[in-house]
DNA sequence: TTATTCGTAACATATAAAGTTACATGAAAC
DNA sequence: GTTTCATGTAACTTTATATGTTACGAATAA
C-alpha cells in the first residue's frame, strides 16, 4: 500500500514557513519536500479551509501561516486534511451478516480504536511551537558538531 | 490505499475451521471469505511456516489448525503474516539530511510507535478461543432472538 | 498590459493488495 | 497404476489509491 505522506509534507512546509519571513510560494515548497506544486496546493488548501494558512496570488503572493505556532497541534492538522484512514490493515467486509466475522472484526476494531486513540491523544499533544524547538535544538547541536 | 485485510481474513477462516471438523479445502474457505482460493492458499501458506496450521494434499486433503486455540493469539497471527505495516501514514523521506524533515518524523514516529506499542499489547491479549467464545455468545445470543 | 501566483479540473503514473491463470507436486480412491 | 483431488508457487492481471502532470482560468501586483 503506499502510505498518505501529507501530513508528514504540511509539517515539513509549515516548519519551513515558520522559519521564513514573508510568503512562500508553491513551486518553492514543492521543491523543498521533493514535491509537486500543485500537489502542494492541493494540499494546502486544505489547511487554507481550516484558516491555518493563508494563501495570496500574484506578484509576491504564497502562502504563510494564519495561526499562532502555540496553537496549532498535530492533531489539528490531521483533522484538515479530512481525517484520511490511519491503518493499513482492516477488516475485510465491514457488514457482515456472519456472526464469525462480527466476532473478528468486534476485536479488531477495539484494538484499533484504542490504537487511535493514543495516537489522536499523542497528536494534540504536539504544536508546531514544539516541533520549531526540536529544530532549532538540532539546529544548534549540528553547528556545535561543526565548530 | 489498498487496506491489507489478511489478519481479518485469516481470523475469520481459522474460527471457521475450530468451529468445523476435519480439514476445510482452499476452495472452501475461499467461497466462504468471498475471496479466491489460491490467495487463500498464499495466505494460510504463512501461518503453515508459523507452525500455526497444517495442510494436506489429495483427498480429504485441506487446512486444520495445529495449535491450541487458548496459545494462539492475534500478535502471533501478526507476526506469522510478516509483520506487515499497521499505518496508511508516514513519513515522506525517510532518511533526510533536512533538519526540518527530522524534527517532523521523529515527532510522528514517537506518536506511531506509542499507538503501534498499544496494538501489539491489544493484540496479544486475544486469543482464538477468546473470538471462538464470543462467537458462542453472539449465536446463543441470535438463537434468543428467534426463539 | 504583463508577469506572477493560486485554484482546480482532468488526466497520467506509481505502488501495492488482491485476484487469476497455469502448471507442478503429492496423496488418497478406485 | 491411473484418476481425482488438493496444495505449492510462479507469473501475470486487476483494482484501489496516492501522487504527479498538464492545462487553463482567476486574481493581484509590477
Ligand atoms: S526545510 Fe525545506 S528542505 Fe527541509
Ligand atoms: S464463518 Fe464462514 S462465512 Fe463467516
Amino acid at each position: 500500500m503506499k502510505r498518505d505522506s501529507r501530513l508528514s509534507s504540511v509539517l515539513h512546509a509549515l516548519l519551513h514557513m515558520a522559519e521564513h519571513d514573508g510568503p512562500m510560494t508553491s513551486d518553492v515548497l514543492a521543491q523543498c519536500l521533493g514535491a509537486n506544486p500543485v500537489v502542494v496546493r492541493r494540499t494546502m488548501g486544505l489547511l487554507r479551509n481550516a484558516g491555518l494558512v493563508s494563501a495570496a496570488r500574484g506578484h509576491a503572493g504564497g502562502w504563510r501561516i494564519a495561526a499562532d505556532l502555540n496553537s496549532v497541534n498535530l492533531r489539528q492538522l490531521h483533522e484538515a486534511l479530512g481525517e484520511p484512514a490511519i491503518f493499513a490493515i482492516g477488516n475485510r467486509n465491514e457488514n457482515p451478516q456472519c456472526l464469525v466475522e462480527q466476532s473478528v472484526n468486534a476485536a479488531l476494531e477495539d484494538a484499533f480504536s484504542d490504537a487511535e486513540a493514543l495516537l489522536m491523544t499523542r497528536f494534540a499533544d504536539v504544536t508546531l511551537a514544539d516541533l520549531a524547538q526540536d529544530f532549532a535544538r538540532r539546529y544548534a547541536s549540528r553547528r556545535d558538531v561543526k565548530e
